[in-house]
DNA sequence: GCCGTTTTCGGCCCGACTGTTTTCAGTCG
C-alpha cells in the first residue's frame, strides 16, 4: 500500500480515537506517525519486504506502529482501527471540518442524536436541539450552521495564489494605517503549501491595535467571527477565505512570526527541543524554564541560534529533517526566484494559449529571462486546436526566426507533446526530431489502472527526444488527483535517461508537490520549473514553482533552468 | 505509543478565546 494510504489510516484512527477519548499521547503517536510515513521519502512497503531493514528504524515509528504497518500491508488494515470503525462510523470524521466542533461535541452529538453526517448536523442544528445539550446554546448552533455553509462552498480550502493576492491586498490596507509597523503574513501561505485553509497576518507598531479595528471594516469582510485587543478573525470576500490578523509588541514580533508561522509539527518539535535545554518557547519569547529570564524574541534568527540551530527557510519547517539539518548546519541553500533564467513550458495562440509568440517573447524579456522555450500542444489535444506534424515544423521555423527581433532573448522552439494512451507520443520521431525542447504530457486516460500508467510512462520516457515530463501527477489543486502510477519507478528510469521532471507553478498543478520532489532528488533526478503560461501574466506564477521547488529541498544545481543561457543552449543541442 | 546526555519508567508543547459558566471545558491555532 501507498504511504500516503497508510498515513490516511493512521490519522483516521486517531481522529476515532479521540473521539472514543482514548490516552492523548497515544494518540499523538499515532498522528507522529502519519506525519512520518506521509513525508518518507521511499515506499514503506520497500522496507517491509527488505530483511535487511527494520521500521523501528525511522524516528517516530516503533514497536506497535511498526506491527500496524506490517499487519496493513498484509490485510490492508489494522486491529485497532476496525475496532474503531466498529464503535464510529467513518462519516463522523468529516464533521471536524466544521467550525465550532471538535472530538467532545462530536461525540456527545453522537451517542446523543445519532449525528453521523454534515446532514444529520446541520437538521440537529435547525431544529434546535444543539442547545439543549450541557455546554452548548444558540450562538453554537448559529455557528455550526454558518460553517457548515462555508464548508459546503469551498470544502475549507484555497489556493496559494489565492491567498497570497488575498495577503497582498490586505498587508497594503493595514500598512497604510499610521502607526503600523511591519505586517507580515505568517502560516502555511509563508511556508507555501500548495493550498491554504486560512491566512494569518501579524502586525506590530503603537498603530496595531487600531489595525484591528480598521481590519474589521475592510469592505471586503463580510463577517467579523471574532474580535479582542490583540486578535480578530473574519470571513474576507466572496469566497469566504478567514483571515486572522494579530497585533504584537515588536519585541516579541520574532517570536510570533516563528510560532504563527508552523507548522505545528515543527513547533512542537522545536519546543521539546528547548525543554530539553531548560528553555520554554510560546509566541512571545524564548524563555529559561527557572526564573523565566527571556533569551530571545525580537527576530526569528536569534531565537533559532539560542536553539543552537540556522535559521530554518519557512518551506521547510515540516518537521521533516530540518531541525536535524539546521542543528548540524546541513541545510540546503534553496533555490531563490532571481536564480530562475528562463521558462520553458508556455503556450501561445498558435494552439491555446491567449497571447501571440511575439507577446509573450516580449513579456518573458521585461520579465528578465535569457532563454524561453515555446511549447504549444500537439494534435491529440484538438479542443486546444493542437499542432499536427506539419504544424508543428512550420511553427519551429517561425520560432526560430523570431530569434532577431527578441532584444537578445533565446528562443527554443518546442511542443507539449501528447503521451497517448499506449504511451507512445503523439507526433512522429522524424517532427520531434526538428524541435529543440519536446515536453512530453499525460492529458488524457488518466483514470488507468496504477501498472497500467506506468507502463505508459516508462514507454514515453523511452523515447529519444523526449526532455521533460510535463506536470507528472496529472493533480489540479482542489479538483482532481493525481493519477495513480508508481512514482519512484518513473523517477529512477527518468534519472537514468535524463530526462527531466517538471515542476508546473501553474497554481492550479503545483505538479510536483514536495514529498514526491524530495524522493525524485534522492533518485538523482533533475528538475526544470516552468509555468506553463497561456498568457503573459501567467509568467509571474513561477515564484509559486519555486517556492515548491524549495519545499522539495532544492538548490539551485538541481534545476536546469538556472543555467546561463550559454550553459543551457549546450545541453540543448547534445 | 514513542523515547532516552534524568535511558526501560514516566513523561510527553502551549496559550487565547468562546460560550457557557460561577470557575472552566472545549476548541483552535
Amino acid at each position: 500500500m501507498e504511504n500516503r494510504a497508510i498515513a490516511r489510516m493512521l490519522s483516521e484512527t486517531a481522529d476515532l480515537m479521540e473521539i472514543a477519548a482514548e490516552d492523548s499521547f497515544r494518540i499523538r503517536s499515532y498522528r507522529t506517525a502519519a506525519e512520518v510515513v506521509q513525508s518518507y521519502p521511499e515506499q514503506l512497503s520497500s522496507v517491509v519486504k527488505d530483511p535487511a531493514r527494520k521500521l523501528t528504524d525511522i524516528a517516530g515509528i516503533g514497536k506497535g506502529i511498526a506491527a500496524i504497518i506490517q499487519e496493513i500491508e498484509e490485510r490492508g488494515s489494522f486491529e485497532r482501527r476496525d475496532e474503531m470503525l466498529a464503535k464510529y462510523p467513518a462519516s463522523l470524521l468529516e464533521l471536524f471540518s466544521i467550525q465550532g466542533l471538535g472530538p467532545k461535541s462530536v461525540r456527545l452529538l453522537y451517542d446523543t442524536y445519532r449525528v453521523q453526517t454534515i446532514d444529520d448536523l446541520e437538521r440537529i442544528c435547525k431544529e434546535q436541539k444543539l442547545r439543549e445539550l450541557p455546554r452548548m446554546g444558540a450562538k453554537l448552533e448559529e455557528k455550526v450552521l454558518r460553517s457548515i455553509g462555508s464548508y459546503r462552498k469551498t470544502q475549507g480550502r484555497f489556493l496559494l495564489s489565492f491567498g497570497q493576492r488575498a495577503a497582498d491586498e490586505l498587508i497594503e490596507y493595514l500598512k497604510a494605517i499610521p502607526g503600523v509597523g511591519n505586517v507580515t503574513a505568517a502560516g502555511s501561505l509563508r511556508r507555501a503549501k500548495e493550498t491554504i485553509g486560512d491566512l494569518d497576518l501579524l502586525a506590530t507598531g503603537p498603530g496595531a491595535a487600531d489595525a484591528i479595528e480598521k481590519f474589521v471594516t475592510h469592505p471586503k469582510v463580510h463577517e467579523v467571527l471574532g474580535k479582542g485587543p490583540t486578535k480578530a478573525s473574519v470571513k474576507f470576500g466572496l469566497e469566504g477565505l478567514q483571515v486572522d490578523l494579530r497585533a504584537l509588541a515588536p519585541d516579541s514580533f520574532g517570536a510570533a512570526l516563528q510560532y504563527f508561522t508552523g507548522s505545528k509539527e515543527h513547533n512542537v518539535a522545536l519546543r521539546s527541543r528547548a525543554q530539553k535545554m531548560g528553555l520554554t518557547l510560546n509566541e512571545y519569547g524564548l524563555a529559561k524554564v527557572e526564573g523565566g529570564e527571556r533569551v530571545a524574541s525580537a527576530t526569528e534568527e536569534e531565537i533559532y541560534a539560542a536553539l543552537g540551530l540556522d535559521w530554518i527557510a519557512p518551506e521547510l519547517r515540516e518537521n521533516a529533517g530540518e531541525i536535524e539539518a539546521a542543528a548540524a548546519h546541513r541545510l540546503p541553500n534553496l533555490l531563490t526566484l532571481d536564480q530562475i533564467r528562463g521558462d520553458l513550458h508556455m503556450h501561445t495562440t498558435e494552439t491555446d494559449g491567449r497571447a501571440t509568440l511575439e507577446e509573450m517573447a516580449e513579456a518573458a524579456h521585461e520579465a528578465g529571462y535569457e532563454y524561453i522555450a515555446i511549447t504549444d500542444h500537439s494534435k491529440a489535444l484538438a479542443m486546444a486546436n493542437g499542432l499536427d506534424e506539419k504544424r508543428a515544423i512550420a511553427f519551429a521555423h517561425r520560432v526560430r526566426d523570431m530569434k532577431h527581433r527578441s532584444h537578445g532573448l533565446h528562443l527554443f522552439s518546442g511542443i507539449e507533446c501528447d503521451i497517448r494512451r499506449d504511451g507512445s507520443m503523439d507526433l512522429e520521431d522524424d517532427a520531434l526530431a526538428e524541435l529543440d525542447w519536446v515536453i512530453g504530457s499525460v492529458h488524457s486516460y488518466m483514470n488507468l489502472e496504477s501498472a497500467e500508467m506506468t507502463d505508459r510512462l516508462l514507454r514515453a520516457l523511452e523515447n529519444p527526444y523526449l526532455r521533460v515530463l510535463g506536470h507528472p501527477t496529472g493533480r489540479v489543486l482542489l479538483h482532481r488527483e493525481s493519477f495513480p502510477f508508481d512514482f519512484e519507478m518513473i523517477a529512477t528510469e527518468a534519472a537514468k535517461r535524463g530526462v527531466l521532471l517538471e515542476i508546473n507553478a501553474s497554481p492550479e498543478r503545483l505538479d510536483l508537490s514536495e514529498p514526491l520532489i524530495r524522493a525524485a532528488k534522492a533518485r538523482r533526478c533533475k528538475f526544470v520549473i516552468s509555468t506553463d503560461a497561456h498568457q503573459q501574466k501567467h509568467l509571474a506564477n513561477m515564484q509559486y514553482g519555486v517556492r515548491m521547488a524549495r519545499r522539495g529541498w532544492l538548490e539551485a544545481s538541481d534545476v536546469v533552468n538556472t543555467r546561463p543561457a550559454a550553459d543551457f543552449i549546450k545541453l540543448v543541442k547534445k
